[in-house]
DNA sequence: CCGATGCTTCGATGAGCAACGAAGTATATT
DNA sequence: AATATACTTCGTTGCTCATCGAAGCATCGG
């Protein structure tokens, strides 16, 4: 009859569980021990939770040897987790947003950017009219197609059916939706691969170099 | 450091209270035995599991003499709960929407209303230019103010900075976002005001009867 | 007042489940 | 082949927490 929403949130409603998928929050696919780490239990429980995160579809997994690389399932699994955060964070603290002025200032979010400086870059392509905002996605527009194409972005990867190109992904610290989807993965990638940026290696943060940060902002016409 | 999204999703794990919780999402103020009732739990428990609620600001409460009342704590849960019902719904079965037709046409979603009837309001909406969707909320246009103001609509009310016109609220059965917020809510009671629907007293549904079906539909230019 | 109704507190019970040690399977490395 | 690494399965332990009976307040109706 009613969906059972019990089962999903119990999935999350464990602590380690919980850990497990905040680390996975950061995009890449760990392996069954580095999460065992991440949520500090030991490698038997951890393949207990990870089981189950699967059966209930929070999670995919790809076997490569005798490793598992363990992924969210999907953005629709990121965007429930940070709209816990979101209220989580309301209720429990007072202020707002991650103490980590870094990751505060730009983190990862599954497979694209969030925190300050993803907002602004969603400001400056509305602005610009390179993309058109509904009111529960967005695409480009024409000059947008151009751009990115200026930009050396394979545009059949982008505009895909099955994914839409922004999805309002309400950023947990700045309380404001970001670019996500098909764009905002790409526009990371694309960030990271010109070095503008790099990932931090333990946090889901995202460290700009000063010229990096120079050029993505000028590449963006971000104010 | 991480916000505690793990005790949040642990208020809605618990199968007894996501029955009270998917009870309060009609919107109407329930008491704490008619909560029981719906949990299928005697008042004790009940009791032990409002106390949480309470605390954890998923609910609140209004004392009225030797009855308690107690609402969703806003709109943001009700948003929560509903994002909870697409995942867990998406997950568990493969046909999408409530079985129950009435529910899929036209139901409660809080304080205002979603299913088809919702989702082809929101467009005659915005065809009409009466409202202006940004990402993450929208705006009533100058046509739309003079449009409400001609259905005796009292802007003052509506128009409040603390509340957004309309949200994204992502529509259970639709999956498209329905009109929610203080206007969502005005339109709601409007028309169980002018008789044209009635509410369910036990499920969720809104149950037009044909000529106010009409009168609505043509009130909004629905097509 | 006194009984009835609505809700809460306390204590006891019991079930579910996270956690880990130990042992087993699979894959890699030498 | 031998050993190390990655993950799983099994059985046990122990804790958390939902549940309810019993008893206690508070409020309403007469």
């Amino acid at each position: 009859m009613d969906p059972d929403i019990a089962s999903l949130a119990a999935m999350i409603a464990d602590p380690s569980r919980a850990k497990m998928l905040t680390a996975l929050l950061g995009g890449r696919a760990l392996t069954a021990t580095e999460l065992a780490l991440e949520a500090d239990i030991t490698a038997q429980t951890a393949s207990n939770h990870l089981a189950k995160l699967l059966e209930k579809e929070l999670l995919v997994v790809r076997k490569q040897g005798r490793h598992k690389y363990f992924q969210l399932a999907g953005e629709h699994i990121a965007r429930l987790l940070e709209s816990l955060m979101v209220l989580s964070h309301n209720i429990t603290s007072i202020k707002t947003g991650p103490n980590d002025p870094s990751l505060k200032m730009s983190r990862v979010c599954y497979d694209h950017m969030a925190g300050e400086v993803a907002v602004a870059l969603y400001d400056a392509l509305l602005k610009q009219g390179f993309i058109l905002d509904n009111i529960d996605h967005c695409t480009l527009s024409p000059a947008g197609e151009r751009f990115f194409i200026s930009l050396g972005a394979d545009l059949t990867t982008i505009t895909t059916k099955s994914r839409p190109i922004c999805r309002p992904c309400l950023d947990w610290s700045e309380r404001r939706s970001h670019l996500a989807g098909t764009l905002g993965q790409w526009i990371l990638n694309d960030a990271l691969q010109k070095g503008w940026a790099e990932r931090d290696l333990v946090t889901r943060a995202i460290h700009f170099s000063p010229r990096g940060k120079r050029a993505f902002f000028n590449c963006y016409a971000i104010l």
